[in-house]
RNA sequence: GGGCGAAUAGCUCAGUUGGUAGAGCGCCUGCCUUACACGCAGGAUGUCGGGGGUUCGAGUCCCUCUUCGCCCACCA
């Protein structure tokens, strides 16, 4: 019986609006859910601490903290939405941690913005008006995301919301800081990286992104000091960095230039010898084989710096422009000082022409490296720079996911994965920014070496060594230094004794995209195993990308995007998640028509209205009156169609259960069975979506009509199977969509007030394995009204006209059609009369399995001339088909060596078909004559 | 330059131990059949990218080619 008092906007008990309105219903829902606290998790209840459900837990990869929400969004929280609610509703006690990221140069960028609206630039603010106005912009408009995560039913935790510059979080960062350096593994180190010169910052080397560029590669000639007549010609694609050379190198082995080893170049231009050395990294093959050396603007140019103990000019500055910024006296022409870079390289090729030293200028594809965030071009810097040492931390990372400890889906990034780790890098960690967490490092200026560098847990005014005063180090640490900790540092750590920390570390399945797998998820990897001694979780899906229709990745400024809070208006967020999951094969791209949204959406859109308009018909023939309980109908009470689709509701449930589950490896580690299974999202929607539309739907409830509308005991079982079938169906589908299942659970006879379906069991297949007979027989039945159907629509029977068909068929499928008559006649139009054999005559002809005949006489329909045609078209693809399948089965080889199983299906299907083509013969026989 | 992945119905995609191809959307025909026209019933459409191989049998395994995509990389 409905408890919960229906809306006004309700016609009458039992009854539901006919159409469903998700955008008054779903934020109405949201809102109980939270005041219920059904998302709240309790780790005491966990078996990790004192109670005795296991724990099930995700972390949200937090959003930038100004971010508003896109598709991607989208995609990635409906993922692991459907994973929590489904963990939750198998009795888990399941945190799902949101928040946010403060994005360092990303937040940054965005401030700077507006102050240069205002006129400002962050240095006329100056540092702590400048970070106190960032705090103050994301205070008030950050985290927009997260109301708007729930707009499309997101069911995370909202008590335990992170933010990785919160207090509690920039403990956990300073303490890895402090960890990793009392662990010998983070250095400063002086060397060339990546510089953003519009951001100011050094950028890691994932910041710096490659994109393939066309450009031009100059050949410029360096005269020999002691033979102005000789010349060694240099490749280069960035001349104007030939400002900072300081020898060109060729390979030792290169036999063409051994005796110029040690001999001196006229660095044109600026007319200053330079010495060739010899080096490895000069290789023969390329160009010349002779390539200049800039040691302050190119990392591979350093290391031969390094290696010959040359000089290390900076023609470059901070902002691109070209300057004498360092060890460069005299190298920055007049004429030059004050370019930009690009406009140096120009008059640098303009004075190379002029002194007749450029031999030519190619067209060259190369890789060029952009800012992540402002997509400027990133300029090699020598500078001084924080960087963790990553060896020794992505040895253990390596091995959980060599082991099984860690399975990465889909399987194709575990190489990726694996590579990566393997050649890791060090990470620069220190950036030139104001908006993040400052490097925990002072400098006294009194003391000596190594005493002057303090790195401190606690912030430090005056030096441990002399009391002298200290200055803190002017950086901040790149933003992935605090998400790397994420997993951790979100459930208490540093505070090991955290019941957070106790009871849902390791955590479960991490749920992202592939782009930040080593900007974020291998950093993950290892800082789990580097300050918890374990994995932060046992499984990481990475989901595709959504796309426009041209494959584009959707994006702001492309403005190719979808906004999903407009689906939601539209058509709500479940249509938007059965959309996005029904068509996501696991780590396959999502394409999407942005100018056509409602194209896109209306597979969810018009999942959700049949399953309301499911839920309408049940209660408008339910009603308010009590159901009986499922559990007490006998077996012997139900009628065909009920066990028909008890059985195909155990059968939906068993494949859900496999296309999602399991939840977790069944020992330590993922066996090789395990490794590749679940989390088969599409797969898992289809089952659901066929089971109750094309079972439940167009069969179960078309046949139980008549048994609802006639009073009675029959009503009452057929009653209770319905409501017990829909609220299994409601079960499997509330995590794809939760609202409408909600809206409509709650609905169902016999739901108790307070009581949610997002906290209700997931169902359970009944511990029969094989259909039952009286459900098989009812396939029969099935078989029997789509034959006819057939028949009526291939000879334009109209549609109201009752038509009758003689039946030939086997004692026990007389006995079974004959008892169903009604419902095949109501399903088909059809009238069955039993006949021992086919009766001559004009008539539509059908066979079925099982040795079954239709024999439908239509008057006025049925061209004999036609009809012969047509049998014997059928007659002949028999008989090709069967031909073959004969052959296959007098293979000795396929008898031999295929699996029993099919051997004996195509027997059975040879059986099959001889019995088909005998009917058919005889058919022809009687009907065509001799023909 | 290395490595990886993809190519299946008009479109977007499933297809998990090799056994003669499926869904959604679209299309065609007929239906406003008292839950649903965001629906019902029926239907058409594929040399599973090309070629070769293994096998009794290949969308599925191997080789090769073509076309796209992704990741990595210090060839200036």
């Amino acid at each position: 019986m409905p408890i919960s008092e229906p809306t006004e906007s309700v016609p009458a008990p039992g009854q539901l609006p006919a159409q469903y309105d998700p955008a008054t219903t779903e934020p109405a829902i949201y809102e109980r859910w939270q005041q219920a606290g059904c998302f709240t998790a309790d780790a005491a209840r966990t078996t990790r601490l004192s109670g005795d459900r296991e724990p099930y837990t995700l972390v949200m990869p937090p959003p930038n903290v100004t971010a508003i929400l896109h598709v991607g969004h989208g995609l990635n929280n409906t993922v692991q939405d459907v994973l929590a609610r489904w963990a939750r509703m198998k009795g888990r006690e399941t945190l799902w941690l949101p928040g946010t990221d403060h994005a360092g140069i990303a937040t940054q960028n965005v401030v700077e913005k507006q102050l240069a609206k205002e006129g400002l630039t962050r240095q006329d603010l100056g540092r702590e008006k400048f970070v106190a106005r960032t705090a103050a912009f994301v205070a008030e408009t950050g985290g927009v995301i997260l109301q708007q995560l729930k707009a499309i039913g997101a069911s995370a935790d909202w008590s335990r919301t992170a933010y990785t510059f919160s207090p509690e979080l920039s403990v956990a960062v300073r303490e890895a800081f402090v960890r990793l350096h009392e662990r010998g593994l983070i250095y400063k180190g002086h060397r060339v990286i990546h510089w953003c010169p519009r951001c100011l910052t050094s950028l890691s080397d994932e910041e710096a992104e490659p994109l393939e560029t066309t450009g031009a590669l100059y050949h410029v000639s360096y005269p020999l000091a002691d033979d102005p007549s000789r010349s060694l010609v240099v490749a280069t694609t960035r001349p104007e960095t030939m400002l900072g050379d300081v020898a060109v190198a060729v390979n030792p082995n290169d036999e063409r230039y051994q005796s110029l080893i040690g001999k001196h170049v006229v660095l044109p231009i600026l007319d200053i010898p330079i010495p060739i050395v010899a080096d490895d990294y000069a290789d023969p093959e390329f160009g010349t084989g002779v390539v200049k050396i800039t040691p302050a603007h190119d990392a591979n140019d350093f290391d031969v710096g390094r290696r010959h103990g040359l000089a290390m000019p900076v023609v470059i500055d901070e902002h691109g422009v070209m300057g004498e910024v360092a060890d460069a006296a005299g190298r920055v022409p007049a004429a030059l000082r004050g370019l930009d870079r690009f406009e140096a390289r120009d008059r640098v090729v303009e004075m190379l022409r002029a002194a007749g030293r450029l031999e030519k200028r190619e067209v060259h594809q190369h890789n060029v490296r952009h800012c992540y965030r402002c997509d400027t071009v990133v300029e090699p810097r020598l500078s001084d720079q924080w960087f963790v040492r990553m060896a020794t931390l992505a040895e253990p990372a390596l091995a959980g996911v060599r082991t099984g400890r860690i399975r990465i889906l889909p399987e194709k990034w575990i190489g990726v994965y694996e590579h990566w780790m393997s050649n890791i890098r060090d990470w620069n960690i220190s950036r030139q920014l104001w908006w993040g967490h400052r490097i925990p490092v002072w400098y006294c200026t009194e003391c000596d070496p190594p005493n002057d560098v303090i790195v401190s847990r606690e912030d430090l005014t005056a030096c441990p060594h002399c009391g002298c005063p200290v200055v803190q180090d002017e950086d901040v640490l790149d933003t992935w230094f605090s998400s790397w900790l994420w997993p951790i540092s979100t459930l208490g750590w540093p505070n090991e004794a955290s019941s957070d920390l106790r009871a849902f570390y390791p955590t479960d399945v991490l749920v992202t995209a592939p782009e930040i797998l080593f900007f974020w998820v291998a950093r993950m990897i290892m800082a789990g195993y580097a300050f918890m001694g374990d994995a932060p979780f046992h499984s990481v899906y990475l989901h595709g990308t959504a796309r426009d229709t041209q494959g584009r990745k959707m994006s702001k400024s492309l403005g190719n995007g979808i906004d999903p809070l407009d689906v939601v208006q539209l058509y709500g967020a479940d249509a938007l998640r059965y959309t996005l999951v029904a068509g996501m094969g696991l780590g396959a791209d999502v394409i999407l028509d942005p100018a056509d949204i409602e194209k896109s959406f209306s597979t969810g859109r018009n999942f959700a209205t049949k399953l309301w308009n499911i839920g309408r018909f049940l209660l408008s023939n339910v009603g308010a009156d009590p159901v009986r309980p499922f559990a007490e109908l006998d077996a012997d009470e139900l009628g065909r169609d009920d066990a028909w689709i008890l059985d195909r509701l155990d059968v939906a449930i068993r494949e859900c259960d496999r296309s999602i589950g399991p939840m977790h490896p069944l020992r330590d580690t993922w066996s090789d069975e395990e490794l590749n299974s679940g989390l088969r999202l599409n797969e898992y929607a289809e089952t659901a979506r066929r089971f109750v539309w094309n079972e439940l739907a167009d069969w179960y409830l078309e046949a139980i009509k008549t048994r609802l509308l006639t009073p009675g005991d029959d009503q009452q079982v057929a009653r209770a199977v319905l409501v017990h079938v829909f609220d299994g169906a409601l079960r499997l589908l509330h995590p794809i969509v939760p609202f409408v299942t909600e809206a409509l659970w709650q609905k169902l006879p016999g739901s108790v007030d307070g009581t949610f379906l997002a906290t209700s069991s997931w169902p359970t297949a009944s511990a029969r394995t094989e259909p039952s007979v009286a459900g098989g027989e009812f396939e029969l039945i099935q078989q029997i009204v789509e034959a006819m159907r057939r028949v009526r629509s291939e000879y334009g029977v109209p549609p109201g006209k009752l038509i009758d068909a003689f039946v030939v068929a086997a004692p026990h499928v007389r006995r079974v059609l004959a008892e169903e008559s009604t419902l095949v006649g109501r399903l088909a139009r059809t009238s069955l009369t039993f006949v021992d054999a086919a009766p001559p005559g004009a008539a539509a002809n059908v066979i079925l399995a099982g040795g079954t005949e239709l024999v439908v006489p239509l008057e006025g329909l049925i061209d004999v001339r036609k009809e012969c045609a047509r049998l014997q078209t059928d007659l002949a693809g028999l008989e090709k088909q069967l031909a073959s399948l004969e052959g296959r089965l007098a293979n000795p080889g396929f008898v031999g060596r295929a699996p029993a199983h099919v051997v004996d299906a195509e027997r059975a299907k040879g059986d099959e078909w001889r019995a088909r083509r005998e009917l058919l013969r005889t058919r022809i026989e009687s009907l065509c004559g001799q023909a």
